[in-house]
DNA sequence: ATCTAAACGAGACGGTACGTCTAGTCTTTTA
DNA sequence: TAAAAGACTAGACGTACCGTCTCGTTTAGAT
């Protein structure tokens, strides 16, 4: 019952990394990009927010971006996990429209977009991006569309790199540029590269 | 012909915008941001680069941004004209091969990769890329979907924007990540999108 | 009879020099520093309240503290003359008398503080103010105590200088931090250094 | 003996403000303006010639007139200390010879008159200066006249700030003119103001 | 029961760029 | 040819963050 009389300040962890700081900071981060947009995203803003020293944030993360980049690995694998089981063609259908949703209408998809732009910028948060975020996700895309193509329930006209940057090309180009994703876009494009050609 | 020595130091315009001025900035950002990248990309390089008062660049620019995206309607109308004459789905075809050669290859197509990155991060550039650069164009890939449709060189299975959204989407969304546009991506698309049922 | 038609915009008088800019520099300057202190007498804001371009005012002042000193010695010749004629101890009283009203009352006094101070910040304004404006009237100085002397009213006990920088000194300093000068100091002066020893 | 090996650069203090910063800001400014002039004495230019970041004199200092009064507190205290103790004729005429040394010869009187000079262009500097030169010193001024009066070795025949005022005035006037004070002035307003009716 | 070691908050520091301001120069146009 | 207009280079202004560096405090684990 060590925090039964609720104290005002947190009890630190002295020696060892503080938790409740590592947390402050990733809610303070994603907080302040939702609200006051990637301008306002200082680290001396991310420090005052969450009630932490600047040096706590650069002792554990090379700079904002990957505090960023943090946030984003652990919404998304909450948010929109890739399907590993049980592919059928509308589990396919569903992650893609999941993926739509989430750039487009989801706090935690703006991080996303955030990381891409930062991205065009400095290379090394390209590379960040890649390594920690698209590729392992990628790797499990494939996977999906792997699995769903054994099972008969696809039939993928393009090669499976080519399949996803079909699909999610359209979401994120929409995303980024502020629009939505036109009606029927996905539908048809499912159709056309992903159903099994006969009837 | 009192200019006709042609003097190593430009002659100033006096009461007049001082157009070698204006040149002078425009190619600094262009040549900064492929150079040095995003990062390096200051008013205060701008102007040390192109010779110019930093108070130039204030006076007729709100900001970097708005330098950048000179210089990408400057250069995409050149490099890359949305045809408007004798529209045929090869003329299409090549269009959206010559947007991926652009964002992809073009140094003057990392201009519109940052500008789309910024816009993330900015409202206000996010407002100015698309009223002047990405709705006026949008406009006219739509009249050149209009004119091959008229024609009968093409048949587009979707409405306008949503044709556009399909092909540029992977495009761009692969010039963010870093990759190429997977062979055969564009063609199949092209083909299930846009080519007159057979027959 | 020139202006007789009074326009309500000057007619401009061509290849000589335009008297009315002049004047209005002149007067823009005095109002300024008057109204809004020193620190905004500043060219631009002398040529927009004068009406007048700025290189007008380059044209024929080299800096804005001789559009000042064109000022101080246009007013005070007409607020403070050194007396010439009829030199008596009380002309000579009512001359330092009247020198320490200008320069704590009279807004044109202000001037002659402001010069002084800027000559301790800038060598060029020193040597103006001392060949245009110090030296020729402590001449004239000079002249009113020999005058004063030859004739029996006064009879200083220093020499001219030191008598006048006696009785200028604590009136500028007073001026100078602001503060009154006090009750019964001239007068004191007055009675030990220029009193005849009497009997 | 952690600090014997005397490093080339400074230890900076951490947390605390460095010692060694405030004085290599002090004596820059006071550098630069006998050197330069007050007007090279722009922030800019006293971080540079410091080794100070611009931001470090502004945490510290309103305005860089707020440095050079603490560089006259600081030099006038250590070069021209009011007497207090065992006031005498002597003691009071050398006080008031000290201080004209000090306005006309020595480096730190620059400062003084470029502070009054200021003081004509802002009336926050005249605030300033008041408050925390003139009137501390004026108050000790009064109780050296107070004690020497009380002892006889004085007999002022005018009000404290009358005799203050008669004898700095002249002083501070011929050092604003760039004269000399004119040999006799001090001694014959001595003899004239404070000293006993001798018999 | 001390002592060591790490992580913390706080915040000063040297820097870089920001966007604004004024100085003083220059050129074109008007009268 | 003077004056109005105003664009230009140059550089200081004061602000915001950057990333680094002590400080002194707090606590866990080793002595």
């Amino acid at each position: 019952m060590s925090a039964a009389n609720s104290p005002p300040r947190r009890a630190r962890s002295g020696n060892r990394r503080d938790e409740t700081a590592r947390l402050a900071v990733l809610h303070a981060a994603d907080d302040l990009l939702v609200e006051h947009g990637f301008g306002a995203l200082t680290v001396e803003a991310i420090a005052r927010r969450a009630g932490v020293a600047k040096q706590t944030i650069y002792r554990w993360w090379p700079s904002k971006v990957e505090v960023l980049l943090d946030t984003l690995v652990m919404d998304s694998e909450k948010s929109l996990p890739v399907p590993a089981e049980k592919i059928t063609a509308e589990v396919v259908r569903g992650y893609f429209r999941g993926f739509a949703r989430f750039v487009t209408r989801d706090p935690a998809g703006k991080v996303l977009l955030a990381l891409i732009a930062e991205a065009q910028h400095d290379s090394g948060t390209a590379g960040n991006l890649r390594e920690h975020y698209l590729d392992p996700r990628r790797e499990r895309e494939r996977e999906m569309l792997a699995r769903g193509t054994e099972n008969g329930e696809i039939a993928p006209k393009l090669g499976p790199d080519a399949t996803i940057d079909a699909l999610s090309g359209p979401i994120v180009y929409c995303a980024l540029t502020g629009s939505a994703v036109p009606r029927g876009l996905l539908d048809t494009l499912f159709e056309d590269l992903l159903r099994p050609r006969s009837g």
